[in-house]
This record gives C-alpha cells, structure tokens and sequence, in this order.
DNA sequence: CTTATTGTTTCGGTGTGCCTAATAATCTGT
DNA sequence: ACAGATTATTAGGCACACCGAAACAATAAG
C-alpha cells in the first residue's frame, strides 16, 4: 500500500468508478470503466491490477470493480477538485456552465491542496456546483440530496431540479437557451404515447411554460420531491 | 515539422532555453540545461535532437542550442501563461509572492488558450508580474524593461528596482519581512572591501534605510536607471 | 449439455521521457 | 602541441500508460 503520489491516470480510474456509483447503484464492469475513459479494455485490466496494488480498489477477476476506503479518499477528493475548479471558473473568470467540465478535468490533476483551499475559502466553501453536484468538504463528507431523474417520476409529481447532468455540453447550452437552470419548480403532466417525449411544466404557478422532453433532456434533469427536505450524511470514512 | 501539441516536457525545455537568454545574452548549454531542467545531460541531448526534429531549435552537436522562430512563439507563450498565471495567485488568492512559482510551473502546462484569456481579462492584462518580469503579449510582443543587476551598478548610482529575480523562494521572503518591493528606489553607496557585501540605501529621501546586501541578494535585483525611461520591444516575430 | 456469444484478461509491442555507463569531441594547461 | 579534464553524445534499460490480437471465463441459446 504505497502512499506515494498518484499518477493523474490513477486518479482519473478512482474518479470514473466512484462517480458511477455516485447516482447508479451496481458497481462499475471492466467494459464500462473502458468506454468512459476512452481507452480499451486490455487498458483497464492492468490499471485495476495497479489500482489493486495500491490498495484502491478490491477486485477479483471476471468480476466489477469496487473502490476501497482509501479509494473512496483519494476519488473524493478528486471530485471535489473538480466541482470547486468549476464552480471556480463560472464564478470568478465568466465561464459558461458548458464549457468548464473539460478545463476542470485538465486542472483537476495539477493544482496543489493549497490552491484548492484558497479557491474554496474565496468561494465561500460552496456546497454545490454550478451543476448541482455536492461538493465534498475537505473532511471527505457529503451531502447527497435526495433527488430522482425527471424520467422516472409519476405523472403529477413536483418538485425542484436539484442536479442537472453535466456529461452533454450542447444539452447544457439547450437548458441555459430555454432559460431553465437550478432550483426551478417542475411537475410532471404526462408522457406522450408509445415512449414519446415527457411533457413537463417548469417555472413557478405564475408564470409556467411546458416542455417536450427527450428522453436524454429528461434524464439528465434530477429533481428534489417539494415535500420533504431530506438529505442524507454519506462516506465519513 | 509537426504542429501537433507540444508535450509538458518540451514546453519546459523550449521555456529554459528562452528565460536564460532573456536576462543573459549568450545561448544556453546542453549542461546549463540538464542542471535547469533538473535531468541527466544524456536526457537533454534526446529532447534537443526531438526539439530539432520539430523546428523549434537549432542545434549542431557539440554547440549550444538556441530558439528558432517557433521555438521563441512557443517560449513566449509559455512565459506568458507562468506570469499570468503568478499574478492571478497573487492578486486573486491572496498567495504571497514566494509561493507562486512552483504553482504555476504545474499550471502553465495545464490550463486551456481560453483560461489564459479570461485571466488576463480580468487582471486587466498586465505588463508584469508580481517580480516585475514583462508579461507578453498574446501576438507575442514583450516590453522588456532596460535593467542592470544591481550587483554590477556603479558607487551613486540611482534608479528603481523594475525585477526581483524569483529563483529563490527564501530569498524573496526575506526581502518582503524588510519591506522591500518593486519600483522602491534604491542608491549604490559603495562596496565593503575585499568583495564584500554592497552598501545600499532603499527607499526615499524622506524614509530611506541603508543594507548591506550579499552577492546573492544584490544579483537578483534589477534596477532601472533614473535617466531615461528607455525600453524596447522584443520579438515581433 | 454442448455450443455460441459476450466479456475479461494475458501477451507482445509502442512511444515518451528518464536513467547509468560507455564513448567521442572539445577545451585547457603546460 | 598534446595529455588530461571537461562536456556532449550514443547505447542499452526502465517505468508508465496505452494498444491490438489472442486466449480464456461466464453466460445465454439451441
């Protein structure tokens, strides 16, 4: 179990695993990890054969990947990199919310603690990203909201969107042309027939417009139920 | 000659070989590299022939190595980043001005064109850095100031410290506790027999304060004389 | 229950940037 | 001008992170 320094690959493996588990609930599969890293699967099976050295995942073979307490750490702390240096960039230097996920994901691996201590006392130690993801404290907790994907609600429901995917930027850049951002009030009205689009209506009882959904809009939005605020405490490791 | 983007390593190469003829004046040898670079000379004689490869130097073995055109854009640019990149610290974060260099010298490599822009937009593009090194331009134009180290100014000569050489962090800790800083004036009143420290006084008239200051400390500031405001630009290549 | 199909791992190989050790070129002192 | 020291280059290797192709499990289908 070395504590030595880990590379920026190294951190990207941890990142990629422990978001999956993050909003999904089933582990993450060699095949998988491959496709959401860009690289291929002979790749994968000798990063986790390293990551398994080191301590940061458990892992037998023919079987999911699995993150350790040390591996739960190390991505937490990446995660929050991430979300501070992009809260950072909408915040202080005027960038859009499509356009700071691959500049964070660059500075992510070469800024020191140091920097991102700085940059989250400036901020005001945030609690979320510009696209409603928590950021993890320093002490590696989080605050998850509950929240559940807009596609899977039942007809009638209302609530606030609390997260939006941040994975497609022109999804991101649709949302912010029809002026729909976070904490905006939603309620599902139906869904059109045979799998068609979910009509849903956003903005307050005043003044309330209604929306056609694809089922790629409607999965990437993530609501909080209006009724009760509940939250829960995850990973005090 | 391949436009593809050049790796971290080449842009620390080609960044050494240009910082040692900004403030020199003769090209930089193979040796004079691998100790700058912190690598074996073996590893710079590769690299050089790679960096030849690509046009951005020429080189003729046994000889020292110097930019082509390419290879001065490339410098400048990355000398701009690393000097925004010092102010931002600086002026954005709250860091201290010893802190700076090694931050940077992990950004520089890592932060998009788009980032640099907004940087300088917002720190209104400066002309120099926390040290008073000249920020480039992004059509790479540089003011350089007309300086001289202190170390090598007459007895009476007068003028303002326009650079503060930043190679060594302790260095520019001590000189901030006594409250020295760019743009101070500053008088050589003489050297102290058998090469000995060199009598300064800082500051003006009305408050000025005298130093003895060692080899080390009077070579690394740059002073500006009080005569002519002459500068010149460099490299509108 | 044996055979496809799919998923996973192993194997050999690539490029980059670094190393040490050996060798070649240049500079220096007498 | 030449031996000896210094400086530079080549040769052979290593670690990292990646690849494609081939071998191997696990699961699904006939």
């Amino acid at each position: 179990m070395k504590t030595s320094t880990p590379s920026s690959s190294i951190e990207d493996y941890v990142k990629v695993i422990y978001s999956f588990t993050e909003w999904q609930q089933k582990p993450i599969t060699s095949t998988q990890l491959a496709q959401r890293l860009g690289v291929a699967n002979s790749s994968v099976s000798e990063m986790v054969r390293k990551l398994k050295d080191q301590g940061l995942v458990d892992h037998k073979p023919y079987s999911a990947v699995t993150l350790t307490a040390d591996g739960v750490r190390l991505a937490l702390s990446m995660v929050r990199r991430h979300r501070l240096i992009e809260t950072f960039l909408v915040q202080e230097l005027g960038y859009r919310w499509d356009e700071v996920h691959d500049e964070a994901e660059l500075l992510e691996h070469a800024v020191s603690d140091t920097f991102i201590d700085r940059m989250a006392a400036k901020l005001g130690n945030p609690a979320r990203d510009p696209h409603g993801d928590p950021i993890p404290a320093a002490d590696g907790s989080v605050r998850m909201p509950s929240a559940h994907r807009l596609s899977e609600l039942d007809d009638g429901h209302t609530g606030r969107i609390t997260r939006i995917s941040d994975e497609n930027p022109e999804l991101l850049r649709y949302l912010a042309a029809e002026d729909i951002d976070l904490d905006a009030e939603v309620e599902v009205v139906g869904r059109r027939p045979f799998g068609g689009p979910l009509v849903v209506r956003i903005g307050s009882a005043a003044a309330s417009r209604e929306f056609d959904f694809a089922e790629e809009v409607a999965s990437a939005l993530w609501v909080h139920s209006d009724a009760a605020h509940t939250g829960c405490n995850v990973a005090d490791l």
